[in-house]
DNA sequence: TCAGATCTACTACATATGTAGGTAATCGTG
DNA sequence: CACGATTACCTACATATGTAGTAGATCTGA
C-alpha cells in the first residue's frame, strides 16, 4: 500500500515523527500532551501497525530500543486528507476556504501568498501552451 | 451529542440529504454512484445509526417508507472536519491552502473572494475595538 | 381482496481502531 | 556477572465502521 489510510491516532504518531525526526516508542509517547497521553503499549501497538502499513520503518537501535522514522511524508499524508475532504465538498475549494476564514486561521498573508503562487502557475501554463 | 463524529460512509449519506433534501432510504441508496453502491440494508443500517446519533431525523412517511432529513447542517459538519484537519497542521492554514493549489481546485476567484472577506472582517474588528 | 413488491426492524459478522496487560528478552550499572 | 529498569512482542478486548441477510409488517395494483 503506497497510500495507506491513516487514522486519527496514527496521524498523531506520524506527526511526532514528522516533527521530531526519528524517535523511539517512548519518545513518541512523550510527545503526547501529558493530559490525555495513551499508555506506552498503546502507542507501541499503533507504531507496529504503522510499520506493517509501511508508513514508518525501523532505522537503527539505541540500547535495546528501536528507532522509527516516517516513510510517508507529511506532505503526502496532508494531500490525501485534503483530497478526501474535497470529495465531500464536490471538489470545490470555496467552502474549505470559507471555513478557514471562519476559524480565524487564514491570514491575509496566506491569501496573498496563494495569489502569487496561482499567478505564477497560470503564467507557466500559458507559456507551455504557447503564449496565447 | 451535538457534534457527533461522522465516518466516511456516514458523510456520504449526509451529503445525499444535504443535496437532495428529505429522502427515503431507497433514495439515499440510489444517490450513490451505480458502480460501488452499497446494498439497501447497508444504507439502512447507517441511516439508523445516524438517527441514533441525532445527525438526522424522521420527518414524515410516504407509503410505508420513512423520510429522513438532516439535523446536522452541512456547514457544521464541514467546519468540524476542517477543525480536525487544522489540528494536524498545527492550526495553520498555510499547508491546507498549498495543497488546495496543488490539487488545482483553488481558483483565483476563490482567492480574491477570500481576500475581500478577510478585509471586511478586519475592518469590522478594528471598528469594534474602537477604530485604531 | 390478495399476492408480489417494498420497507422496517433486528441480527450478525468482518475489519478497523483505540486501549492496554503480561511475559520474556535485552540493557546498563554496581 | 547479577539485578532492576526498559523494551519488545504477543495477546486480548471494547467500540466503531462497513456490509448485509432474514423475518415479518405494510402497501399497492390487478
Amino acid at each position: 500500500m503506497a497510500h495507506p489510510r491513516l487514522s486519527r491516532l496514527e496521524l498523531h504518531i506520524m506527526n511526532a515523527l514528522w516533527t521530531g525526526g526519528a524517535l523511539s516508542v517512548r519518545e513518541i509517547q512523550e510527545a503526547f500532551p501529558e493530559r490525555d497521553r495513551p499508555a506506552y503499549t498503546t502507542v507501541q501497538t499503533m507504531v507496529y501497525r504503522l510499520e506493517s502499513k509501511q508508513a514508518i520503518r525501523r532505522t537503527r537501535k539505541i540500547g535495546n530500543a528501536h528507532i522509527f522514522e516516517a516513510v510517508v511524508s507529511r506532505s503526502a499524508a496532508q494531500r490525501r486528507l485534503i483530497d478526501e475532504m474535497l470529495d465531500f465538498f464536490g471538489g470545490s475549494s470555496q467552502p474549505v476556504v470559507a471555513h478557514l476564514i471562519e476559524s480565524g486561521s487564514l491570514t491575509l498573508e496566506d491569501v496573498k501568498e496563494a495569489e502569487q503562487t496561482l499567478k505564477k502557475l497560470q503564467a507557466e501554463k500559458s507559456k507551455t501552451r504557447g503564449a496565447r
